[in-house]
RNA sequence: GGAGAGGUGGCAGAGCGGUUGAUUGCACCGGUCUUGAAAACCGGCAGGGGUUCACGCCCCUCGUGGGUUCGAAUCCCACCCUCUCCGCCA
């Protein structure tokens, strides 16, 4: 049965494959195909009846996009489209007259010998109208999401508004150690083993402290299922189509692991991009809306720009894992799902009793395809300060009008783009590191959250190697 | 991996190379009838793009790409995907 339905006329995405299917090349000639395909990023409409606009919001990002330029050459697609539909329609109506002659018994050769021009004409045209929706198709898929107008000017992190706090950070009467000390005092963390089996920004986990990691995942999955959210468990490894999909392709290929062989194909960074990835290319009823849905998955990132950031510990690896929230919703329902989304996040937060802030986004700061980010930052004792632990975004009709995803308006009967959004719910290596690092004790200790216990075996604290196993 | 079958509108399912972008059924929308509903009957109903103030007109799309032809859903080639049987396998 499936989960979602799927729009069989795939008509669209010619895509990606197709412009692609040029092996193992560079990820940056993935686009989207000229012409009838609708996944092209901005609303082409916008784009080309006020350029100027769209370049006026972009540069709140940061990024230059030549209006003037795009215009001359939307007005050289303009004419070009009309001379070869122009030829396109006469050829069309003197191959039907043929067959009216045919059928009517007329000879058809003199006919025939008047249409022989229009061939070689016609393919001229179309060849030239391909160059340009070529040219004007790689200048739009690379262009990133306009920001919603309530996202704060800037363009660092620096420029970030923080909107509240929740929890105090706990006071500690001893030195505070960080997860990789307390990991490495329970015998749970040891990133030699990792370097040795595979290389830098790999943990391996041991005991209690891989149980943690394991009760994390549970936990959230069992709360933000009752919470409404439909569990799925989805590929992680998916074709560059998704990747384009949900934005990162074709301009992020370098932060991602690709499977040259057998199939070229690459490692997840998220299960955004398998979930979002569901409504690809379908209609979805009105009623079947709004669609939420938590899994859990690894996610795999080459870490391309981060060379020497992080270096100890589990806070930036190669490998981690995630509970991801997915909501495909109504236009007139993404703001508010945003906002939900958001505080689905923040409830692990609370029940972990875990110090964090919420952050909004500057223009400048946020993802390629985001209208509007939401961060939460967890508290880290150690480093005195939050970090990010979860990210929640709402896409507007970017990544759907990219993928092909709509719904049908009841109103109209008629296809609309949906409106896609995630967050984090939450990064499941960065909540242990978080959970170890707020929750130690000056023993070494740490003590289990009330809401993990269950998960845990009803322990309440992980004890350091040599003490006694775990208290009661 | 081997052998066979197949990919057509929201779904199901037709379609001698020529007024077929596509018969029909279901679903859906509107109407008649009914106190109301159901049934029955009548009508509408693929997607994308260009152009137009608008009515409309035009182009493209029958898995994807290419080829043959004046003309391709229909013929040819390649690739992708699905199903059945066999092999392998957690």
């Amino acid at each position: 049965m499936a989960i979602l339905p799927r729009g069989a006329s795939a008509a669209r995405r010619v895509g990606v494959r197709a412009a692609c299917g040029l092996q193992a090349t560079d990820a940056a000639h993935i686009m989207p195909r000229k012409s009838q395909v609708l996944d092209v990023m901005l609303d082409p409409r916008l784009l080309r009846n006020d350029p100027h606009a769209v370049a006026t919001a972009l540069a709140r990002r940061g990024f230059e996009f030549d209006a003037d330029a795009y215009a001359a050459l939307d007005a050289r697609r303009k004419a070009l489209q009309t001379r070869t539909e122009e030829l396109q329609a006469e050829r069309n109506r003197r191959s039907k007259a043929i067959g009216q002659a045919k059928a009517a018994g007329e000879d058809i050769e003199p006919l025939k010998a008047e249409v022989s021009g229009l061939g070689d004409q016609l393919e001229a045209a179309k060849r030239e109208l391909d160059a340009v929706q070529t040219e004007q198709d790689e200048i739009r898929s690379g262009l990133p999401n306009l920001p919603h107008d309530g996202v704060p000017d800037g363009l660092s992190e620096d420029d970030n508004v923080e909107l509240r706090r929740v929890g105090e950070p706990a006071g500690f009467d001893f030195e505070v150690r960080d997860h990789v000390e307390i990991g490495e005092g329970l015998a749970g963390m040891d990133a030699a083993a990792a370097a040795k089996i595979t290389g830098a920004r790999f943990t391996v986990m041991k005991g209690g402290v891989a149980r943690l990691h394991r009760a994390l995942i549970a936990f959230m999955l069992e709360t933000h299922t009752a919470a409404g959210y439909t569990e799925l468990n989805v590929p992680y490894i998916v074709n560059a189509d998704s990747l384009f999909g949900t934005g990162q392709l074709p301009k992020f290929g370098d932060d991602l692991f690709r499977l040259a062989e057998p199939a070229d194909y690459y490692l997840i960074p998220t299960a955004e991009v398998p979930v979002t990835n569901l409504v690809a290319d379908s209609i979805v009823e009105a009623e079947a809306l709004p669609l939420r849905f938590v899994t859990h998955s690894p996610c795999f990132r080459a870490e391309a720009g981060a060379a020497g950031r992080d270096v100890r510990g589990m806070i930036r690896q190669h490998q981690f894992e995630k509970v991801e929230l997915v909501r495909m919703v109504h236009p007139d329902d993404s703001e508010a799902a945003l906002e939900a989304i958001t505080a689905s996040a923040e409830s692990i937060l609370q029940a972990l009793e875990l110090p964090y802030r919420v952050v909004a986004l500057a223009a400048g700061d946020m993802g390629f395809a985001a209208g509007r980010t939401y961060d939460l930052e967890v508290w880290l004792p150690n480093q005195r300060t939050y970090r990010e632990i979860s990210s929640c975004s709402n896409f507007g009709d970017f990544q759907a009008r990219r993928m092909g995803a709509r719904y049908r308006d009841p109103d109209t009967g008629k296809p609309r783009l949906l409106h896609t959004l995630n967050g984090s719910g939450l990064a499941i290596g960065r909540a242990l590191v978080a959970v170890l690092e707020n929750h130690q004790q000056a023993d070494g200790s740490v003590a289990i959250p009330a809401a993990l216990q269950p998960f845990m075996g009803g322990i309440t604290r992980l004890a350091p190697a040599g003490q006694a196993a775990a208290a009661q």
